[in-house]
DNA sequence: AGATTGTCAATAACTGGTTATTTACCTAAG
DNA sequence: CTTAGGTAAATAACCAGTTATTGACAATCT
């Protein structure tokens, strides 16, 4: 039996990964994560320090990966949408911890401010503190955000109101074009404003 | 000391709300629930059966007020966007328990599909399975609940980008502003569709 | 009386964290 | 080349405090 502590720990984060996705922060349990991982307990107070620093760790683990894999691009906010769509479609522990995280330990975890801001002001550019579209920068970050989400955390008897299977690849597909294209008509100026 | 079942009943249910909202399922503790209703434990598991009874309920009265209260104004989403936000803003735990439902216990809990179904298809109308607007009836309605949510479970560091509080009463209601101009662009039909 | 409503205390299974100890690996002296 | 010794890595057994749940019993109301 080998010993190589870079695996081991590699070892336990993924084990982690996979438990605090799946049943959260109060609900995961240390000895799931060593027996899935297959070492021993203590190994995770050795390298992890407690169960909040293992949880720390998986946090900064995951999101940081989102945050660079999926960049702001503030000049194209459609295709910003559709490829958070497709990232948490294929990285569904990462919508799962950030839900987790703003429930339950909303302190822990990487600090995007500094991102978010330089994003938001090259935004907002010289128009003052509004996209060209005419809505407030910020807001129109968190609301693309919640957009892209908003298929994958949504209760299956909203996603099945027209009888399709709201998990089938043609629905995703369907869901991800009109996400897009539901974006594109935020940040599009209105030529005529309509009153209703 | 007078004896009242449905006060007790009441004054368990209540504390059960905020602490399951606080905490979650797996965070939840029968111990405190008792204590903050000022009701014997006993009487939880007479009421209620068990946590997870005592759960199914709290999610049944907190999620069944939300829909009763907020009805999805098919003809007027702006507005149902707006309201959705108003009420999820005066009742925290609505959005909470219904985050935690998902991640959690999404078995559990009241079932909307009736509700959803016979709107989507009164917005899809004589439209085919798509609204007036051109995108699908079922999209455009989790789109909105993901857009009316979005600020309330976006990450500090992402709502303070732009340096505002984002708890002020000012911020709060430049974002409803924004959030309600923002569906309504979504349910216009474009007239003139650009490239970009 | 008879059913409902309430109290108290016990219990059996867990849970995060720790102590004491052993095992594998590397290096430098003999 | 071998081996003694130091150190990092791993393990098993254990602990003290919780946790949800229940059984037995008393008070109260109709």
């Amino acid at each position: 039996m080998s010993r190589d502590a870079a695996a081991t720990r590699r070892k336990i984060l993924d084990a982690a990964v996979e438990e605090f996705s799946a049943r959260g922060f109060a609900g995961a349990r240390i000895d799931r994560i060593s027996e899935v991982a297959a070492a021993n307990k203590r190994m995770i107070y050795v390298y992890f320090g407690n169960k909040e620093g293992l949880f720390s760790a998986v946090l900064h683990h995951v999101i940081g990966t989102l945050i660079a894999e999926v960049p702001v691009t503030e000049d194209d906010l459609p295709g910003y949408a559709g490829r958070m769509f497709d990232h948490l479609l294929t990285h569904p522990e990462a919508l799962r911890l950030s839900l987790w995280r703003q429930l339950e330990r909303p302190a822990i975890g990487p600090d995007a401010a500094d991102v978010y801001t330089s994003k938001v002001q090259a935004m907002a550019g010289q128009h003052g503190s509004a996209h060209p579209s005419g809505l407030p920068a910020t807001d129109l970050l968190v609301l693309v955000q919640g957009m892209a989400a908003s298929w994958l955390i949504s209760p299956a008897d909203l996603l099945a109101a027209d009888g399709a299977d709201p998990t089938s690849a043609d629905r995703l597909a369907a869901h991800r074009a009109a996400l897009v294209e539901a974006v594109r008509r935020v940040i599009t100026p209105d030529s005529h404003p309509t009153a209703k």
